[in-house]
DNA sequence: GGAATAGTGTCTGTAAGACACTATTTC
DNA sequence: GAAATAGTGTCTTACAGACACTATTCC
């Protein structure tokens, strides 16, 4: 009979085989009129010189959490923490990375491609895609199948909150988060709708300008300071 | 430069420091107008004899990923796989294992009472508790924020979906399932509108028999084989 | 027949879809 | 004023809530 603190001293965790555990990111933004996923190439092996997610190993002497080492990895990759980060889920196997038995824990973000952007430019290893590209590019372990997943859940978010602004700069009007919405889910929503729920929210406040992204100029918005998300108890029509 | 085959011959896993891993469940059910979560007494330290969430290390020779590590260590408790198993999320951190920087993943399954309950009577080490006495129960690790982690999600996927029909045997009266629902959202629900879902799924099929749960006789149904969860696109009243 | 539970009919309420309408701005 | 985008009014539609009604079964 042992207490805990004598098992404590003597425990060695090297004694229990253990997964090779890592943390991926999937961070999406919109661009150019459509969805993109942020991509490293990779610099070690396994898959040396393919691209993959953002992500890596947990620093166990800093990281207060897998959260943590996601945001830590996308601010190497892009200088910045995005600023919708959630965790998307865990993939595991002992085939999905060819060293042996892994886990990674993934989380999936959304950035507005402005803000992102002055920390990537010229930075070759490190690339905005957009999905529809992905089709053909062949990424490492089984990141194809993670983006999948969380692309699943991005559209599944869209369909019941104002997720997507987080897509977008600070500021931004009704038009710009429409055209998002649309370009996540490839399918147009109607506007009316779209402000019945933007003013439901109650998310957003005016900044009192206007600014002209097209014709009329258009109210910009804000997301009101310490408001967290609204789910909706129905969703917008899919198909 | 090497290749990924020399690197491969050459990695030692062991030379990076691992957070330790463990795969957890939350398995529910409703019994005695009660919801309730399986709980195990742990036989061994940290935390011996205190109660927490059924699971354990995963087995890198067997388990094909974290959901079959959870099946297996579910079956070592009760005898079976429950017919819902989905993963819950990841919680990791420093502080959470007093061994050091853990990560576990969380399974959340359902199942009947009664399909359970022959495997775990007479065994002092596996018990289900309902919910409402685990406010003063002191669990093991952060097992009690997972738990209230799983029941949030367990009351949202009910406000969607026909998941509760998991805590029924193979054949059920829609008696049944309303009060499981009742149970789990601690609120009634308009039994004509649980109809009209239930009809709308096309989940579910009459047996052809009808058994006097109460007065009058009501239909068995059970799910049909092979289809899957309908998700509706409103949600039920809650509040 | 009365009590209890199973199941139906149907009206109301809410929020999304559809789409015509008005408003503002630039040319 | 024409064109284009911003924003409103309002009717329709889908489906949940409410609740009275009928049906079946046991005593």
């Amino acid at each position: 009979m042992t207490t805990q603190a004598e098992y404590l001293k003597n425990y060695d965790p090297r004694l229990f085989p253990s997964p090779l555990v890592t943390v991926d990111s999937v961070l999406f933004t919109v661009h150019g009129g459509k969805l993109c996923v942020l991509l490293a190439k990779r610099a070690n092996h396994p898959f040396l010189d393919q691209w993959g997610l953002p992500g890596g190993f947990i620093d166990l002497q800093h990281d207060a959490s897998t959260q943590a080492t996601a945001e830590r990895k996308l601010r190497e990759k892009t200088g910045v923490v995005p600023p919708y980060l959630a965790q998307l889920a865990s993939f595991s196997g002992p085939e999905r990375d060819p060293r042996g038995w892994s886990l990674t824990t993934v989380y999936f973000a959304l950035i507005a491609h402005a803000d992102c952007q002055p920390h990537i430019i010229d930075v070759s290893d490190v690339a905005w895609v957009p999905l529809d590209s992905l089709q053909t590019q062949q990424l490492a372990f089984d990141h194809q199948t993670i983006v999948e997943a969380a692309l699943q859940r991005l559209r599944q978010k869209t369909a019941y909150s104002m997720l997507p602004v987080y897509c977008l700069p600070a500021e931004f009007t009704l038009s710009q988060l429409q055209e998002v919405i649309e370009i996540i889910l490839s399918h147009t929503v109607q506007r009316k709708s779209l402000m019945r729920r933007f003013d439901a929210s109650e998310m957003f406040e005016e900044t009192g300008e206007r600014v002209a992204t097209g014709a009329r100029k258009a109210r910009l918005y804000r997301r009101k300071a310490g408001v967290d998300m609204r789910n909706f108890s129905r969703n917008l029509m899919v198909e």
